[in-house]
DNA sequence: AAAAAACCTATTGACATAGTAGGTATATAG
DNA sequence: CTATATACCTACTATGTCAATAGGTTTTTT
């Protein structure tokens, strides 16, 4: 049971990204430079961004990423949704016909489904806005830390 | 992001146990078979159940295996910590010193704990002595299906 | 003594993840 | 118009985990 670094990275670098873009586009490696994170493993994050809609580019010199919508409305379950597929546990079924059918019905419907629906509730209320925010805060309160 | 077959089977059969054992202990092979588990899969996984102090074993002819607590103070925590080791996502951490420690902390705050205090308040919450009662409701709706 | 059960350890095949490598295409700046 | 900076694309690889299989040994009952 684990969170891809994928989504992970992705995550991150969008967090970034919004933060540092000023109207203009943000290079890709500056990125993954200022995260600690491969510029060849972050391309082909953005590229599934990209195609998801939730990025776009700009080629050439002085080229780079844009967000593709604002941060409010930007919900984080598209972005794992587009980096690692359904984030949804698997279904659980009896292999063969009916043998153990009730122990396995009992299992997807009262341990999957529910953490399932808890996750995709969570998911999507859960904006990169909302993230950014929480990034400010982090890096006001770790300045405040060099002043006392 | 997903529940391992290990831990699915290992309550699966858990369930099974709890309904088929009348004080006697109960046959691997027997409850394997009711669940369309392979024998050899499911003698390592009872074995990892039994050093964790959930099932009690008997050797020999008739002997077999009995939970080692009352259904209604084994909690499924337990079980797939048993199975799986820890079942909380990964800690995100930036990869070297501060860069990007921001983001991984937001990922980390945000994200990451809020998922997990979600999964391990549920499976501590839930007992084996319910999910068996969810599969004699589950039973029985299917046997009415038949006097319909 | 034979058989039935648990118990133990090693091996395997398939697959996913995380990353690397080496290029091509496109737009800008000079 | 050429060099450069950027995105874009496809293939490969190393590692590890999961799900199982295989082939035994030990213990206890009958």
């Amino acid at each position: 049971m684990n969170f891809s670094k994928r989504s992970r990275y992705g995550i991150r670098a969008l967090i970034d990204l919004a933060q540092n873009t000023e109207y203009n586009c943000v290079q890709l490696n500056e990125i993954a430079d200022r995260n600690g994170i491969s510029v060849k493993y972050l391309e082909q994050i953005f590229a599934a961004l990209r195609k998801a809609g939730i990025l776009r580019s700009v080629k050439g010199p002085q080229g780079g990423y844009l967000l593709a919508k604002a941060p409010d409305h930007l919900w984080i379950s598209e972005v794992v949704l587009a980096l690692d597929g359904d984030y949804c546990l698997e279904k659980e079924e009896a292999r063969d016909g009916n043998r153990g059918e009730a122990e396995a019905q009992v299992v997807q419907s009262e341990i999957i489904e529910p953490i399932n629906r808890y996750i995709d509730e969570f998911l999507n209320s859960l904006t990169l806005k909302k993230l950014v925010e929480c990034a400010e805060q982090y890096k006001d309160a770790a300045n405040d830390m060099y002043y006392i």
